[in-house]
DNA sequence: TTGAAAGCGCTACCAT
DNA sequence: ATGGTAGCGCTTTCAA
């Protein structure tokens, strides 16, 4: 084997025979200042890192005190999914500025309970941050048994404190820009509207319940503004996508600009969605915004930074991390809250 | 307080008298189905999950076993700064794909040591994977001492697995590129060549050293093929930045466009640097490539997206994090790897 | 300010 | 196939 050196094994009771002192002092002094006189303390602090124990094992802690002092972070669907997603990217950098700050760790959570079997990894966390409604009922139901302080992001959690955005608002405020700035019709590329999205048009029967899905309160809106701008947009004209992935922005921007009379907007649900669309008009030769206007949501940095422009519904991704974090670290300083959401009008609509 | 079910505390010992059995078959059940008759565990495993118990506790179990079941990804910096680069994304995508499969967490620890005061996270996990050189070595010295699998990655580690890019062959390749395409002087604007980088020209006393800077490795790279062509870039044209982010890079890409002679070349040491330059290069009036070549490095998603498409240097970072992972796993399969990396011309040179 | 000791929940050894 | 049980490393109470 790997040739270790022969030290012994540190924990507070070897530490303290080699000090000379009591294990109760040794741990007093990582534990509780107030419980000795700084003099003492400070020897015994650097001398542990003198001789390498750098403090308590974390598990026997925890086992001791009940508490690990993590935060958990449940991600829809696989880790991986989300670091795709440039909106789950702003919202994890705005809740990691806030838990590096208050020295607390943060645990990502896949949001399946098939990767919980062998680890139990739910019962970690002191508090958790639940980003998106999860597809795993009973995982959830199993973590709300654990009567931990939890905070839900864009989804509402009875009992529970959540962060939303306004969804309606923003999707209805791009809606109507469209209505008024266009006069063909308006097709919409939607997001996870129902559970087997693939890029095809939706099937009324199963599409999420609005209370559950935000891409379902953003069709709502939508359809709620051609119905006021008596232009309704019928199903054959709402496209699905399962990811916010460039491929199937193109393949649903390509056969949703392939029907006639063709659609002279396009309601995007994300901005990649709608940077995917943009591209396949570019290859058809579609003039934007004067042949096609196209409207993206998030405002997530590629909207800006693209040329043309994206014309898309801002919402505040990196501060909606920070305040869920905050939240959750502090949740009876809080009320349930929904951040606003603006429409930016650039350069594609 | 909150009106809590008074039920009680459900543990191996309280579930084993409730199920009539020895906390030895309930634990059996959960962690060696060879131990115990397939009947026998799924009546346990069915009561278990009836009753609300999810399985072993996870602090004493790992107390006991002195394992946990965690990666751990050392990050460099804070966490935030990692959810802002598109590399680091990537492989941890990569990472995640694989750990997530192998049903093993991923811990993502920021690479300084004062985020680790309260909780003695590096010892959490049993392995890890250190993205990146940590600036902090006392940390870096912390986790050796605990004789647990590590893989470096971008960076050497001695006595470890290493996982590198061809830095120096893809950066020589783009200078080549650049220097047999256009005439003119070559700037670099380059990416934490120093501790110090702030948008400013570098100082040749305070660069990292090559075996510990992928950015010196490029720098060098380049520097050896100007060599070659006979057309030496000088410390002036050189520029260094803090960070991968659009605001830096604009910042660079105007100081160095506004020296006379203007660069006809722009060599810059990653995507989003080159698409900032981009945006200069437009906002100055200069047509790209005719005038100005502007060469990336990474090959990100949005380098290609982009219009003009940004000539620039592919590494595989999904292909990296998901090796990373698999050598974390099993080391003893691997020895250290240095991926290719391949010049990908397009429309900016 | 210190020392002794109980016990957090679990696993794995040994015995049956 | 199952049961009894020691002890993982720690914190905290109590008494000195």
């Amino acid at each position: 084997m790997s040739p270790k050196p022969p030290k012994k094994k540190l924990t507070v009771k070897s530490v303290a025979s080699i000090l000379g002192v009591s294990t109760a002092t040794v741990s007093n002094a990582f534990n509780r200042p107030d419980q000795l006189s700084s003099v003492l303390r400070n020897k015994i602090l650097d001398e542990c890192e003198r001789i390498g124990y750098h403090g308590p094992n974390p598990a026997a802690r925890s086992l001791r005190t009940g508490s690990t002092g993590v935060v958990g972070i449940m991600l829809a669907e696989k880790l991986a999914y989300n670091f795709s997603d440039p909106c789950a990217i702003e919202f994890l950098e705005g809740v990691s500025q806030i838990l590096d700050d208050a020295r607390v760790n943060m645990l990502l959570m896949p949001g399946r309970e098939e990767f919980y079997k062998k680890t139990s990894l739910e019962s970690i966390p002191d508090r958790y941050i639940i980003y998106g409604p999860p597809k795993d009922l009973p995982l959830l139901d199993r973590i709300e048994r654990q009567h931990k302080p939890i905070i839900s992001v864009d989804f509402n959690l009875e009992n529970h404190l959540s962060l939303n955005i306004d969804n309606y608002g923003g999707a209805k405020a791009a809606a109507n820009h469209v209505f008024e700035t266009t006069s063909g019709p308006v097709a919409v590329i939607g997001l996870r509207l129902s559970k087997d999205a693939d890029g095809e048009r939706i099937n009324a029967t199963d599409l999420y319940d609005p209370n559950y899905s935000i891409s379902r309160q953003r069709l709502n809106a939508y359809l709620d503004a051609s119905k006021e701008a008596n232009r309704p947009i019928g199903f054959d004209y709402i496209w699905d996508t399962s990811k916010s992935s460039w491929d199937e922005g193109v393949k649903a921007a390509r056969c949703a600009l392939s029907v006639s009379p063709r659609p002279t907007a396009l309601l995007c649900m994300s901005d990649n969605l709608a940077l995917a669309a943009l591209s396949v008009a570019r290859e058809m030769g579609l003039h934007v915004p004067q042949e096609l206007s196209i409207v993206g949501f998030d405002d997530t940095p590629a909207a800006s930074v693209n040329h043309p422009e994206v014309t898309t519904v801002y919402q505040p991704s990196l501060e909606k991390g920070r305040l869920a974090a905050k939240m959750v670290l502090n949740p009876e300083n809080y009320d349930s809250i929904v951040l606003p959401t603006e429409l930016k009008i650039r350069e594609t609509s």
